[in-house]
DNA sequence: AAGCCGGGGAT
DNA sequence: ATCCCAGGCTT
């Protein structure tokens, strides 16, 4: 053995022998499939690998193909990924595969420019697509990746500013002959020891070489500017149910929160998809046709504010005609349907 | 450049 | 209760 070992040598050897078994990871010896590695980048954006791995298992019996996905309604999608959240990915994921199956023969492009230009493709999906599907010399930087390389180099750079550095390192040592998985390599090294709090240096196999680890700095790069505080807001749901049980439903617009998902009427919190139920039906509580307040409250953190909801509940009268936009359904439909997670939970509120 | 956009696992 | 994740789009 040399004195000193070729670090991205170092770090190929420990990914040969601790791969973890991903579903859209390719053996060794057979080609990965672009429409797998597609798909699996898009759910993975800003989304850990345990909560992907059932919906990517789910896309492949619904969807075996990237045709079959261009083939699929919209709605079809919107449910499949409901739970998964960041709607607008399903949305690009859709337009995607539509223009991969209409205008691109069913081919993903090969090269990092020409998938960059694809719906949801940004620059790293575009490049971790290039490096792991096509082999290319591609060099993706996820949040593992910035994780990874200001501990090794000891980049003292606050994020956003130190990314321009992380770039620059990352380039500098993507081998010729396996980028494809050098880039997996790094990002399972984040994900698996050099993680956020409390790295287990002991098994890195750049133990001996990580500058942050010298200075005793490994866990606390990469530095970060303070966030903001959430704003807190409140809303209530309508709850109203038909003669035959069933719960009406909003669709809400492509664009914006929840874009495309399935919602209980509500007002308070989202003043562009405010109801019109309460003036339609009267808001008044506890007279013999208005509502009543259920002891349900739901909460609810969204990336940006956090959302306590309360629910009021009625019958619809007779000769109620549903608005615009809206579906009755049944709760037994529910788990089929393009309901985000904070209308399941409001689901199981009243239901239990 | 900054804000918007979900949800859940880990700590 | 807080952090942060195999980020992209819009303004």
């Amino acid at each position: 053995m040399p004195a000193t070992v070729d670090p991205v040598s170092a770090l190929l050897d420990w990914y040969d022998e601790n791969a973890r078994s991903l579903p859209w990871r390719a053996p060794r010896t057979i080609a990965p499939d672009p429409y797998h590695v597609w798909l699996s980048e898009i759910m993975l954006q800003q989304t850990t690998v345990t909560t992907v791995k059932p919906y990517f298992e789910k896309f492949l019996t619904l969807f075996p193909t990237v045709e079959a996905l261009a083939a699929a309604q919209d709605d079809a999608v919107m449910a499949a990924w409901a739970g998964l959240g960041y709607y607008s990915r399903a949305r690009n994921l859709l337009k995607c595969a539509r223009l991969i199956a209409n205008t691109h023969a069913g081919r993903f492009p090969d090269t990092e420019a020409e998938l960059l230009g694809l719906p949801g493709i940004g620059p790293y999906t575009a490049a971790a697509i290039a490096a792991i599907a096509f082999n290319r010399q591609a060099a993706p930087v996820d949040g593992n990746i910035e994780r990874v390389l200001a501990r090794l180099y000891a980049l003292e750079t606050p994020l956003p500013e130190v990314k321009v550095q992380v770039k620059a390192k990352n380039e500098a040592l993507v081998p010729q002959d396996r980028p494809g998985d050098f880039a997996q390599a790094m990002m399972d090294l984040g994900a698996t020891l050099c993680t956020p709090k409390r790295p287990n240096c002991l098994l890195c196999p750049w133990q001996g070489i990580c500058a942050a680890r010298k200075k005793g700095l490994a866990e606390t790069l990469p530095k970060r500017a303070p966030k903001k505080p959430k704003p807190h807001r409140t809303g209530t749901i309508y709850w109203l149910e038909n003669a035959k049980g069933e719960v009406l439903l909003h669709r809400r617009p492509d664009k914006g929160l929840l874009g495309g998902m399935l919602c209980f009427p509500s007002n308070g919190w989202d003043a562009a998809n405010d109801s019109p139920l309460p003036t339609l039906l009267g808001n008044r509580q506890a007279s013999q046709n208005g509502w009543t307040q259920l002891e349900a409250e739901v909460v609810h953190v969204f990336t940006h504010f956090r959302l306590t909801l309360n629910v009021q509940a009625r019958t619809a009268p007779k000769g109620f005609r549903k608005p615009a936009d809206h579906i009755w359904l049944h709760p037994r439909a529910f788990d089929t349907a393009a309901l985000p997670s904070v209308m399941m939970k409001v689901a199981k509120a009243v239901l239990f």
